[in-house]
DNA sequence: TCGATATTTGGCTATATTGGCAAATAGGCA
DNA sequence: TGCCTATTTGCCAATATAGCCAAATATCGA
């Protein structure tokens, strides 16, 4: 049926949007070492902890990321095991890019 | 070095970010079966030709599709054939949140 | 209870994205 | 050359996103 293709499609835009920015990958990838306090992620990250409060709130909606109050800390922790090895594609995607560069270096002969 | 890191992390979000449309996964998926020219993705699509082929425009400035011009027509295809395995981390995600979702139904009594 | 710390939320501005229409561009064919 | 088809680009309006400050909320410890 295609309209379930299309939630489908728009579930998965969802996940890849909540991922799709620098700050939120870095976060991605310190959550994959050890779990977080915000307030060590807004340390890590430099940025107005508001802001890391509404990456992780992002994540959070896009069930990428886990929250856990202890006290006044609420720590975060990833959800999906496999989020990183996720990124072996973006990496082929990367170097391929990387690859047309040179060749066109070549070309130019630089 | 910081700054690499951050640079590294902002080209994973562009790819991400192109991803990250029902159109461009609908996209990515029909090419991963076989290349299209821009006519046959727009038929499949089902917008103006122009949204297509912005789309498109996406997908190769993200280094995620090749273009081939034959006479009138481009046709697309991928450039990184792991696209799609790539999307299993993505599934899991989103399985994640059906089980949660259940969960939640269950305490509710539905 | 009070003050300090941690986190989230509201409000705001600047900026980016989406998608359609119309126009520009390019190739094929008579 | 002139027409047709295919594709891209420019323009525009609607919408979404990012990031900061300030305010609201919650927890801890004295």
């Amino acid at each position: 049926m295609y309209s379930n293709r299309k939630k489908h499609l728009e579930a998965r835009a969802r996940v890849l949007k909540a991922m799709a920015h620098p700050t939120r990958l870095f976060i991605i990838e310190e959550l994959e070492k050890e779990e977080r306090c915000v307030c060590d992620l807004t340390k890590m990250v430099g940025a107005d902890v508001s802001t890391v409060s509404k990456h992780l709130s992002v994540l959070r909606q896009a069930g990428i990321v886990y929250d856990d109050k202890r006290g006044n800390q609420v720590f975060y922790r990833l959800r999906v095991p496999c989020i990183l090895n996720f990124f072996g594609c973006v990496e082929s995607v990367l170097e391929s890019q990387l690859q047309e560069q040179s060749a066109y270096l070549e070309t130019v002969g630089t």
